[in-house]
DNA sequence: GTTCGTGCAAATACTTTGCAAGTCG
DNA sequence: CGACTTGCAAAGTATTTGCACGAAC
């Protein structure tokens, strides 16, 4: 994707560290924290200041490009590819997430909402458990021995 | 609820301040933050520490007799009533927030969980829209005249 | 009397804001 | 050139922590 491009054609001004944010949470493929995509972009010899990360994302959010989901005490990012409906479900104890793909989760969810005189925008759903990993972890912590 | 005797039950020490913080929630039936279970309990001329407040509300989740939902960036809190299954519908204007029983929402998700290996935990839904009040309210400013 | 819990103050994590300087179109 | 953006520094909000005193069992 041209996000440059992109930018440009939505009346916003391409600037590099846009183009940086895009590019990296594009490549990471992953939610990255502002933090992150701070210190992703700055791997790439580019300083990035957090302010700009923060309304940057801001942007980019507003704009659709980007989708932000609060996990933990942060807000991680994530382009805003394909498929829309797609949630979280992160591990309590190493914060490993893997997407879930919840197709029609919302379908009754939005007739919930309108039939509280609400509005629909969006819905998030963050699942938590315990990872393969880290129960393996634990269980292998805990053999006596 | 007897809470000063459930406590001790579970080998907690009964504090009028763990008494007070749930029954500030039970009566609230609202999900509220830490400051504002501050606030209420402060209500009754009863001073209490914000850090006491977040120990506490750390301590009683663990239990179970209350609930922690992320709602934008404050963590709120409510007593764990009888239908585990609900998740909230938040008014993205004025925060108003109402309960969405879910019932069976985490049966699928619990199977893809699984599928994912990880042992599922929690499941938090949250629904954002906007509620009537705030629509007729923006409606009406935005006439012209 | 011991152990656990609370208050206080300071620290931390995350995010937002005002303002001057810089860049894009 | 002018409007939009960035960087910097400082402030703000939410939450956590160390420690000494105090309360519950």
């Amino acid at each position: 994707m041209d996000w440059m491009a992109e930018l440009r054609l939505r009346g916003y001004k391409a600037t590099p560290q846009r183009g940086l944010i895009l590019r990296v949470l594009e490549e990471s493929s992953q939610h990255l924290t502002a933090e992150e995509i701070g210190r992703a972009v700055e791997a790439r010899a580019v300083p990035l200041n957090r302010s700009t990360v923060y309304r940057t994302v801001e942007t980019l959010a507003g704009l659709g490009l980007i989708r932000a989901t609060r996990i933990g005490r942060s807000t991680h990012y994530e382009i805003a590819g394909g498929e829309q409906d797609h949630h979280h479900l992160v591990c309590s104890r190493c914060r490993a997430t893997v997407d879930l793909p919840l197709a029609g989760a919302s379908a009754e969810l939005t007739r919930m909402a309108e039939a509280a005189g609400y509005e629909l925008e969006s819905v998030e759903v963050l699942v938590t458990g315990i990872c393969r990993t880290c129960r393996e972890r634990e269980r292998t912590a805990a053999t006596p021995g």
